[in-house]
DNA sequence: CCTACCGATCGGTAGG
DNA sequence: CCTACCGATCGGTAGG
């Protein structure tokens, strides 16, 4: 059985701050920084929950303890602060999904690294704090044509660390299809989950990729 | 090969005139149907295109040739229009399903069903006249909750044909997946297609249909 | 960050 | 179905 690594903040670099290029010194820029990211977790939430368009950023601001038009402070708009929750959860999946993969060493099976990742996957779908990636899996039609081939980009590097897994399971004759297109298939299957699994049903996230390796590669 | 059934209208049944249980008799009458499926029509378009939020009442009504305010002689608010798309669209898909079923007899064998429910359903996603399923997989949020419960009962009758032929494949040992996990998994990586299909792309809706028997079955 | 506000858009309706 | 319109909501801003 996998533990599933938490999924902790690293975006602390894209603070106004951090991107002028020295550290955050003044209790004020610590502050700044913070409300920011409460800005994105409360952002992310209501994104999830109500759509982009049924999230006002009214909504967003009284969640966040700010005023009305307080979110602009810190956004130029609504569309820059839904990029900013899609960048953050990203980043985050992107790098646990890095750590995983090294904890399990380059000489782990094909299939270790594939019940590996798919179980990640589900963590960072349906897991705790898993509001952002559903967020940029559902709602990137909302983003302008420059952020979401920004978006674009990142999904694709985080996909991308899935096929020589895939070509190795490909090569052993443990996966029948093409891995370009179960590629395409496996993320379906996987994101999906997000519109009908329930915390509080009867399968657990390990139950979950269970099934999953079972109807890819036929064994677990 | 399997040839692809259209997918023709079938919701004369829900016109004004036969909901009041007489045949469509005056010119008026068959054209007060025809302008309601004109708006039907514009609106799974613009929904799928733009989606719920982001396609006014007034840019469907342009594009069914009507001023800003008459869809609402036709419907009864934005959501009935919404409604009436998905249950128009689920109307087509369930009974085209039928006869594919049927077309294949009830001896034919379970991997040959499941081809042909996959190309349907590839079909009913990314052929010709496709807007409709594609709303309502991913615009359901927008109904009201006893909308969403006629939506969601219409989805499952849809799915539900699915099972006798994923719980024949278990038994033959073909599918290695609980039954009811891996219809929702196979639901998943098909439906997600809508996101990255491209009918210029590289991929016919036969080698669609090709490569995901081999990821779910190992073989075609 | 808050206060106070603007301009635009939008779903929906009355009356014919 | 059209005309003419209302009321509400919303993203965003100026000025502090």
């Amino acid at each position: 059985m996998l533990r599933a690594m938490p999924l902790t903040a690293v975006s602390a670099a894209a603070s106004p701050a951090a991107r002028r290029g020295r550290p955050p010194k003044t209790a004020a820029e610590r502050d700044e920084g913070n409300r920011r990211q409460v800005l994105i977790g409360a952002a992310a939430r209501l994104f999830r929950t109500k759509g982009f368009d049924g999230a006002s950023t009214r909504d967003i601001a009284a969640a966040s303890d700010m005023q009305s038009g307080s979110p602009f402070y810190f956004f130029q708009s609504k569309q820059a602060l839904l990029h900013a929750v899609m960048q953050e959860g990203m980043s985050r999946a992107t790098q646990s999904q890095a750590l995983v993969l090294a904890a399990l060493g380059a000489r782990a099976p094909a299939r270790d690294r594939l019940r590996a990742l798919v179980r990640h996957h589900f963590e960072v779908l349906l897991g705790a704090d898993s509001d952002f990636i559903p967020v940029m899996l559902y709602e990137w039609r909302s983003l302008t044509p420059a952020q979401r081939q920004d978006v674009a980009a990142r999904k694709d590097a985080y996909e991308a660390a899935w096929m020589p897994t895939l070509r190795a399971l490909r090569r052993a004759g443990r996966l029948r299809a093409r891995p370009e297109v179960a590629r395409l298939f496996i993320f379906g299957a996987l994101n999906w989950s997000v519109q009908w699994f329930s915390s509080r049903g009867a399968l657990s996230l390990d139950e979950l990729t269970e099934q999953a390796l079972l109807l890819f590669t036929g064994d677990q």
